[in-house]
RNA sequence: GGGAGCUUAGCUCAGCUGGUUCAGAGCAUCUGCCUUACAAGCAGAGGGUCACUGGUUCGAACCCAGUAGUUCCCA
């Protein structure tokens, strides 16, 4: 069979990634194997696949295709969220293509249109997931908005009303006049903007003193409740407590003190408008001070205001600033640039503005259910890497209620109703089931809310409404499958998912929803600088793909990625994937192109040896590093093994001459390596260790390296392990020499050496000839003149180069080593000398030191005799 | 403003319980090679005051304190 000289993934990917699913390899069913679980971070579903979804679902298929390997039960669960606010954005946009406004639509005609939208879109991602090699259940995708999951979200709600654990609060929002539509964060672009900071006075009560008060919005000024100043403010201080009357409305509020107040800024005093300003609002709930709506739903004056009523916000501001200068409250008017949010979609400048919605009352939750905290604390669940506890510590300790309702209609519609009035009747699963537990609505009307829930209300159920646990909490899967084992995610997302998952599953399940949490890093450019679009700083993933194949981008992303740093991302790294691949590809076209000859060659049975330890050895770290999440350094550790010892030293080692027949008993041993090394590797990159596999040995249709055990730690023989490493020192040390002699690669050298016993590398002798291309290798008892030479330990070698070696250099040369060898021996000497030392120090260290002085008195005697001759 | 982290080779990072004269890896760099698996390669080499200052200790990259720089989170 003739295979190409480079490695080719394209074709070779997509073949095996269908060859996994028509054989259904990653589907899971419960059984008698020990379960290992990952539920995939729902994704967006309007989402394509950026460059932190390839780094995060890599690291998940590792971790899943390594428990395969490992006998579990592996069950990766894929799926989407519903991302309200995206998908709504991305229907309306494809609503205003064909013409169509969303305000003359039904609230049932947009949703037929973004079930289409989902139908046609959604879930892209999931497609471009399978190009990576991502070996989910695909059987078992779920979808936050589908029926099941989001009856899981209703019951949960109802439940939650019931155990009161939420409530209806008023929250401040922003809300977009012109659309006379709440807006998320999100939708809100700030920009700095020219505007004016007006100088009110604000008399105080029965005097003729005032209090000035800096405002940007003198048309709010109807809406104030009280002046706040800063405590410590001496200018202030004896003014608190006092009465001071608003302009326009001459109304009477006090003068609070605040230690939220800048003195610096403005004048020092704060109107408190709590209906149009966030921190105003706060400052008013914390002194009980009532709320006045100055604003109508368009943005217009409101009869709360008294004056200017009906008028529009803009024009009212200026009729107050000419009314407030006729009545002589005007100070002084300066320009002033401020941060002015505007509406993405209508440009209108948003109002804050209060309303009611729905709250978890966080505090409550907590103490229900303290493990969220606790647990997390005492590493019942782990975090990797742990600093983040802190994190999620000071965040519960310093929690406010999260609030669940959304003004969108893509989503769970809460399930409360209204009467006439607007007053809560009731929460239930379905109107019928409220009209049937609460006879006094019988013939009243009553209005479902309009409001949804927020999708991450859907998400942190994800763990256990995958598996059904809420419709039917005692299920084969959900009892099989729950607590799942790790949970992969970005910091950021720690509270809006991980403390919430945690939070449900004490909740609902009475346990921890995972085992592990692995923080990826964020992936950034070379300059540090976040991937995003608008930067325009972010490779296209699939191109990556179609450059490197998606072994050789896994190998990238992860090569880049300790635990919980951010991810400094190179496309350099995924040509080194790439690369790697070709140079396992070739070490298959060396061994494939081997003839092979009955018997075995005793010289090769060291070598082989050998490196059945190494990958011993190596399995040991690897499974240490995959123990602590050391990803990017287990698959290093994974990639020398291969790279150097496997390719660099011993298939150069076992290579027959050329044309030369290799001998069967290595050839098999050699082939049954291979394998181990594939297999440790497979699951960081599977495509091509997939295809290698089946070309090195006979594999029955439907077989799969993934289905194969991952190779099993045997015994290391470290005195073997030691004797090859000198013998590989010995071939650098002459390689070198002989580099530096300019020696060509067809021409040998002789070396000689003392043999004063301490050294051991006879196994590898004849292998040592082949390697540095050696003439003699031969013991001496005298010194060598005009050659050069190198020191192993305390062993000496001789290289016949040929060149007459300069006697000078060589001599200081090895002055310099006996100086250097001197101080050591002077330091460990000392050391040993030290009777705090020898009694504290642990006995092994102590057992070191010593041996250390031996070595070194020996090395120093076989200097200065050097140096004498 | 409050909290957390980080600072080790040109770059990105390891260094797990303080214990070799302890300073390590990958990449990059330099030198020589198209040596019949691989130039997407081979063989070698160079490169560091472990941010700074002090302390604890027989012993500090590692523990403690302070200083500087930097990143993140919350406001």
């Amino acid at each position: 069979m003739e295979l190409p000289k480079i490695y080719d993934p394209i074709a070779i990917e997509d073949k095996w990634y269908a060859y996994w699913l028509k054989h259904d390899l990653f589907h899971s069913e419960p059984d008698e194997r020990e379960p290992f679980t990952i539920v995939i971070p729902p994704p967006n579903v309007t989402g394509v696949l950026h460059m932190g979804h390839m780094l995060n679902n890599t690291i998940q298929d590792i971790l899943i295709r390594k428990a395969r390997m490992e006998g579990k039960n592996a069950c990766w669960v894929p799926g989407t969220d519903h991302a309200s606010i995206a998908t709504e954005a991305k229907v309306v946009h494809m609503l205003r293509e064909r013409g169509i406004k969303k305000s003359d639509l039904s609230r049932e005609e947009f949703l037929k249109y973004a079930w289409e939208w989902k139908e046609k879109y959604g879930g892209i991602i999931l497609e471009q997931l399978k190009k990576l090699g991502a070996s989910c259940d695909w059987k078992r995708t779920r979808f936050t908005m589908e029926e099941k999951l989001s009856d899981a979200v209703i019951h949960v709600f109802v439940d939650m009303y019931q155990k009161g654990l939420i409530y209806r609060g008023l929250r401040i929002i922003n809300w977009d006049p012109s659309a006379k539509t709440t807006l998320s964060n999100e939708e809100v672009i700030y920009s700095e903007e020219k505007s004016n900071l007006y100088f009110v006075k604000y008399m105080i009560k029965g005097t003729d003193e005032f209090l000035a008060v800096a405002t940007v919005r003198p048309e709010t000024i109807m809406g104030d409740v009280a002046v706040c100043v800063n405590p410590n403010d001496e200018r202030y201080k004896h003014l608190i407590g006092k009465t001071v009357i608003v302009p326009l409305v001459n109304r009477e509020v006090p003068v609070i003190a605040d230690e939220y107040v800048d003195i610096e800024f403005g004048t020092g005093a704060l109107k408190i408008t709590p209906a149009h300003d966030v921190n105003d609002y706060e400052i008013g709930k914390k002194h009980n001070l009532p709320v006045i709506d100055c604003f109508n739903e368009d943005g217009t004056i409101a009869e709360a205001a008294g004056v200017f009523i009906g008028l529009d916000r803009f024009k009212a501001r200026k009729l107050a600033s000419d009314q407030l200068e006729a009545d002589g409250l005007l100070i002084k008017k300066e320009d002033y640039m401020n941060k002015v949010g505007r509406s993405e979609r209508t440009n209108a400048i948003v109002e804050p503005r209060l309303s009611l919605q729905w709250f978890v009352d966080m505090k409550q939750f907590f103490e229900r259910n303290p493990g969220v905290l606790n647990d997390v604390m005492s590493d019942e669940i782990q975090f990797y890497p742990p600093k983040y506890k802190n994190a999620y510590k000071h965040w519960i300790d310093n929690v406010r209620d999260w609030c669940i309702s959304r003004q969108l209609w893509w989503g769970q519609r809460i399930p409360a109703w209204y009467d006439e009035q607007g007053n809560l009747a009731g929460v239930a699963k379905t109107l019928e089931e409220l009209l049937a537990n609460d006879p006094k609505l019988a013939g009243k009307v009553l209005k479902q809310d309009e409001d949804v829930l927020d999708t991450w209300f859907s998400s942190w159920l994800w763990p256990i409404s995958v598996f059904d646990g809420f419709e039917d909490p005692n299920n084969k899967d959900i009892n099989y499958y729950y607590p799942t084992n790790d949970l992969v995610t970005a910091p950021e997302i720690m509270f809006f998912w991980v403390m919430r998952m945690i939070m449900a599953g004490y909740e609902w399940r009475g346990g921890k929803p995972f085992k592990n949490v692995y923080y990826t890093g964020i992936v950034r450019d070379k300059q540090r600088r976040k991937m995003s679009k608008s930067l325009g700083n972010s490779p296209e993933p699939l191109e990556l793909i179609e450059k490197y194949g998606a072994d050789g981008v896994r190998l990238g992303m992860l090569l880049c990625s300790p635990a919980g740093n951010d991810i400094l991302f190179d496309e350099k790294l995924c040509e080194q994937g790439r690369n790697f691949s070709n140079k396992l590809w070739n070490a298959v076209r060396l061994i494939k192109g081997w003839e092979i000859t009955a018997g075995e060659n005793a010289d090769n049975k060291p070598i082989i040896e050998w490196l059945e330890s190494k990958l011993n050895k190596t399995l040991i770290e690897l499974d240490a590093s995959f123990k602590s999440f050391r990803l990017s350094e287990a698959l290093m550790t994974v990639y020398k093994l291969i790279w150097d010892d496997f390719c660099s030293w011993y298939l150069e080692l076992i290579k027959p001459d050329y044309q030369k027949p290799i001998d069967q008993y290595t050839y098999d041993k050699t082939i049954a390596l291979f394998e181990k090394l594939l297999q440790a590797l497979h699951p960081f990159m599977p495509f091509v260790t997939e295809e290698i596999w089946h070309l090195i040995g006979d594999r029955k249709e439907g077989g799969s390296i993934n289905l194969t055990a991952y190779p099993a730690i045997g015994k290391v023989n470290e005195e073997l392990i030691s004797q090859a490493e000198l013998a590989f020192d010995v071939i650098i040390n002459i390689r070198d020499l002989r580099a530096k002699a300019n020696k060509k690669n067809t021409e040998t050298v002789d070396v000689f050496y003392f043999d004063n016993g301490a050294l051991s590398f006879a196994l590898f002798n004849n292998k040592i000839i082949k390697l540095a291309r050696l003439g003699k290798f031969e013991k001496t008892t005298e010194e060598l003149q005009g050659m050069k030479a190198f020191l192993i330990k305390d062993q000496k070698f001789f290289v016949a180069t040929g060149e007459v070696a300069n006697e000078a250099d060589e001599q200081k040369k090895l002055k310099e080593e006996l100086e250097y060898t001197k101080g050591f021996l002077t330091s460990v000497e000392k050391k040993l000398a030290n009777e705090k030392f020898v009694n504290s120090a642990p006995a092994a260290v102590v057992e070191a030191e010593k041996q250390k002085r031996e070595d070194a008195i020996r090395k120093i005697s076989l200097l200065e005799k050097s140096i004498l001759a």
